[in-house]
RNA sequence: UGGGGUGUCGCCAAGCGGUAAGGCACGGGACUUUGACUCCCGCACUCGUAGGUUCAAAUCCUGCCACCCCAGCCA
């Protein structure tokens, strides 16, 4: 087959190019982290992906992904994958395994070093009484409600709590108290002392610890208090002898916290956090919230919606990981914020569907053909080539007979401009099988057209034209006698206009009724029959093409659409 | 009115004082047994804006403008 034609993104020489394509910002300030005197001299590039299990994954956490385990592919490091499971009211197990099996999809592996920020806990709760007994945290007892009201705005500055000047070992005191379980939920918080009139909101005396009474996934009823994710991330970073804590953008400013919380514990290590723009597509929606809404409300069909942009939906799609991670690489990273053009999601598709994936012919709205000068009760066999660019793929077998399908669109009663497929008088080939003229058609009383009719010419078996002569049109076809049926579904924008986030209007307003179009009573070509996902190949004039990998069994074949295919025909002009 | 960021072609994005890469999209053409692919050609005298420094600025300096993020006991 064309597998040899599939790049290994582990292979190093594939690699190469795309080393100096993803070049970037974060890059070069790493250079100049592990360069001689530098912050990691001599030290091996150390990154993570730091997922919540509380939602699936989906093409922005890709970009990440790629960041992350690009990078320490890149400079030959390491990347760990860890679960940042602080707060058990919003995370579950089943999130974990899915997350996972994403990642792994999308061909990256953290070998031996998949960790839980809960598995950190007794050591976080360790340098809590650090910073306690060093004065530089203390236990508080306002509401949550009056935690606001001294923070103050963001153009005035915040009055310290009352109980930020209470003696560290009565914080430390009340804080074992707090773990022991003998204060209610919400009644007392560990917060960190560091400035009420910072610019900086979240110097302004952030909680770092809060008591939830929640089942946690992984500990079960072992805590009620919690840390928050400023006081955690660090700490889960240093443990873990993480050089580059890459993150997106909104986090700049929870950077000075960050170097805070490791400059005032004993930490095991200096991990420095850099910060990217997150990806946004348009027509799509990328925030979890959106997206749950989308799937709890049946809006789509589940997570792996082919029309979602989830990592599951894009499987299902027909996405392959190389045109994903291809698509990470080549957009880019910077801190501007952007939105990428779905169009350019799919010419990523398009460029590795058309190296690796075979062609076949299917009828998606069937008209029949008939030829009346061919035998009715013979039959031939062609050979196609699976591949035009690569012998190497082979060929297979398809009959051919009398009546076959063709696309409906591929004939015209009257021809508009430019056209060249089918119309009466018209000459065409069916891909190598012959070159048939257009002789005829009948209507049904409607005045709809159910039946072409052509003669066929028996010197140009194969295709071709023995005289020479121009035959402009080539369409595909399926013999009436073998064709399966199938059931094809075609997918266009989940959302009709650029940006469904726009404040303008609600996005559930802009859904695009006509993102899935269902079409039954397809005709495949017989060597189709057996199958199993994942499989992407190309239906010939129409788009790439994969088995659902949900709904399609034996007896009722169901196809996906990916991406179609560009059409320059343009009937206007 | 505070703090943190960002502004280079319709969309991404190089550029790091020496006279605007590349990709996508788009338009034109060649080739074609997929109106696909491939291949040519075109597509920012200009870098948010106004000044300044310099022989020379998208790159340095100053002012202004626009947009994004921050007031969860979410991450």
């Amino acid at each position: 087959m064309i597998d040899s034609k599939i790049v290994d993104p582990a292979a190093a020489g594939g690699e190469e190019n795309n080393e100096e394509a993803s070049r970037h910002f974060i890059h070069e300030m790493i250079d100049e982290d592990i360069a001689e005197g530098g912050r990691f001299a001599g030290r091996k590039v150390h990154t993570r992906f730091p997922p919540e299990p509380n939602g699936y994954l989906h093409i922005g956490h890709a970009k990440a992904i790629v960041i992350d385990f690009g990078t320490a592919e890149k400079y030959n490091g390491l990347c760990n994958l860890r679960m940042d499971d602080t707060n058990p009211s919003k995370e579950d197990v089943e999130y974990v395994d899915a997350i996972k099996e994403d990642i792994h999809w999308l061909g990256y592996d953290w070998g031996d070093r998949f960790y839980f920020a809960s598995d950190y806990f007794p050591k976080m709760f360790d340098y809590a009484c650090e910073l306690i007994s060093k004065g530089l945290a203390y236990v508080c007892e306002q509401t949550a409600e009056q935690i606001r009201e001294y923070r103050g705005t963001l153009t005035e500055p915040g009055r310290p709590s009352p109980y930020r000047e209470r003696p560290a070992e009565e914080s430390l005191d009340l804080f074992k108290r707090m773990r022991a379980g003998e204060f209610a939920d919400g009644s007392k918080t560990l917060r960190a002392k560091i400035d009420m009139s910072s610019g900086n909101m979240n110097m302004r005396d952030p909680v770092i610890y809060r008591i939830n009474r929640a089942h946690h996934h992984r500990t079960g009823n072992e805590w009620c208090i919690y840390p928050m994710y400023d006081f955690a991330h660090p700490i889960e970073d240093a443990i873990e002898n993480i050089t580059h804590s890459l993150c997106s953008l909104e986090f700049e400013d929870h950077r000075p916290l960050y170097d805070w919380v490791i400059a005032n514990i004993t930490s095991p290590g200096n991990p420095r956090q850099i910060e990217f723009a997150r990806l946004g597509i348009n027509h799509t929606v990328m925030s979890k919230r959106k997206l749950r809404y989308l799937v709890e409300n049946d809006v789509v069909s589940g997570w792996d919606d082919p029309r979602l942009p989830t990592l599951g939906g894009l499987r299902r799609r027909g996405y392959t990981p190389a045109s994903i991670r291809n698509f990470c690489d080549r957009i880019g990273v910077s801190k501007v914020n952007s939105t990428v053009d779905y169009a350019f999601l799919e010419h990523c598709l398009r460029e590795d569907l058309n190296e690796t994936a075979n062609r076949m012919m299917a009828v998606l709205r069937p008209l029949k053909l008939i030829i009346d000068n061919y035998p009715a009760d013979k039959t031939e066999w062609f050979e196609i080539e699976n591949h035009p660019a690569y012998p190497e793929a082979g060929t297979r077998s398809v009959s051919f007979s009398r009546e076959l399908w063709i696309e409906a669109d591929d004939f015209m009663e009257e021809p508009v401009k430019r056209y060249f497929r089918l119309f009466p008088g018209n000459e065409v080939r069916l891909k190598t099988a012959y070159v048939i003229k257009c002789t005829g058609f009948v209507k049904d009383d409607n005045g709809n057209v159910i039946e072409v009719h052509a003669d066929y010419d028996p010197l140009t078996r194969g295709g071709t034209t023995p005289d020479g002569r121009k035959v402009k049109g080539t369409i595909h076809w399926a013999d009436t006698n073998t064709a399966l049926d199938a059931e094809v579904r075609l997918y266009s924008n989940l959302f009709s206009v650029a940006d469904p986030d726009s404040a303008e209007q609600d996005y559930l307003e802009c859904l695009n009724p006509d993102s899935l179009e269902v079409l039954t009573g397809c005709k495949i070509e017989c060597s189709l029959a057996d199958l199993k996902p994942p499989a992407n190949f190309q239906f010939m004039r129409q788009g790439y093409f994969c088995l659902d990998n949900k709904d399609s069994s034996e007896g009722h074949l169901v196809f996906n659409r990916s991406v179609s295919l560009k059409d320059s025909f343009k009937p206007n002009k």
